[in-house]
DNA sequence: GAGTTTGAAACT
DNA sequence: CAGTTTCAAACTC
C-alpha cells in the first residue's frame, strides 16, 4: 500500500502543497469550475454581472502573469475570470505555474493567503493619501487604521 | 483615454 | 532589517 494521497479523484498523488492549497483554499475549487465554465463562454458578451453570486472584480495585469499579490485575483485565491489581464497564468491551464507562485509567496509571508484573510487587521505605510483614498488599505477595507499602521497624516480614524 | 500618483509587493 | 524598484490600481485631467 503506499500512503500518497489520491483523493484529488484523478490518479495523481497529491503534493503536501496541493494538499494545503485543497484544504486550506477552499475557494480554488469552486472557482476552477466557474472558471473553466467561464472560459466556454468568454466572448458571450450576455454576461450578467447581477447574476453571479460574487462581482467579478477584473484584474488589468500586464507584467506578472497574474502570479503576484500585485493581481488582486490571485491575492484573493481566485482564477482570472473576465479580466483585462495580459498572458495571464493565473488560470486552470496553470496550475503548475500557480503552484509554484504559491509556494514561494507563502515561503515568504506564511500568512499571505490565510482564508481569514478579511478579518486580519490591516496596516499600512500611506504618506500622502492621508489614509483618505483607497490606496489605503486600511480605508479601502472600510477600516480605521490603528496602532499596527506606520501612516503619515492620518485622516482614517473612524468617526471621532 | 492618457498620464500621474500612490503604496503594497517584490527585490536587493 | 531598511532602502529601492516594480507593479497595478486609484485617481486626475
Amino acid at each position: 500500500m503506499d500512503n500518497r494521497d489520491y483523493s484529488a479523484g484523478d490518479m495523481s498523488p497529491v503534493s503536501p502543497f496541493s494538499k494545503f492549497c485543497l484544504t486550506s483554499l477552499p475557494s480554488i475549487g469552486d472557482f476552477s469550475i466557474r472558471a473553466i465554465e467561464a472560459m466556454d463562454i468568454e466572448n458571450d458578451e450576455e454576461i450578467k454581472p447581477e447574476q453571479q453570486e460574487t462581482p467579478p472584480i477584473p484584474c488589468g495585469c500586464q507584467r506578472t502573469h497574474c502570479l503576484k499579490l500585485y493581481c488582486e485575483c490571485f491575492a484573493n485565491n481566485r482564477y482570472c475570470i473576465g479580466c483585462n489581464c495580459h498572458n495571464c497564468h493565473n488560470l486552470p491551464g496553470f496550475e503548475v505555474h500557480r503552484e509554484e507562485a504559491i509556494k514561494q509567496i507563502i515561503e515568504r509571508n506564511p500568512g499571505a493567503f490565510r482564508e481569514d484573510f478579511s478579518t486580519i487587521q490591516k496596516s499600512c505605510h500611506c504618506k500622502r493619501s492621508n489614509c483618505a483614498k483607497k490606496y489605503c488599505e486600511c480605508y479601502e477595507a472600510g477600516k480605521p487604521c490603528s496602532a499596527l499602521c506606520k501612516c503619515e497624516g492620518c485622516k482614517n480614524i473612524g468617526n471621532q
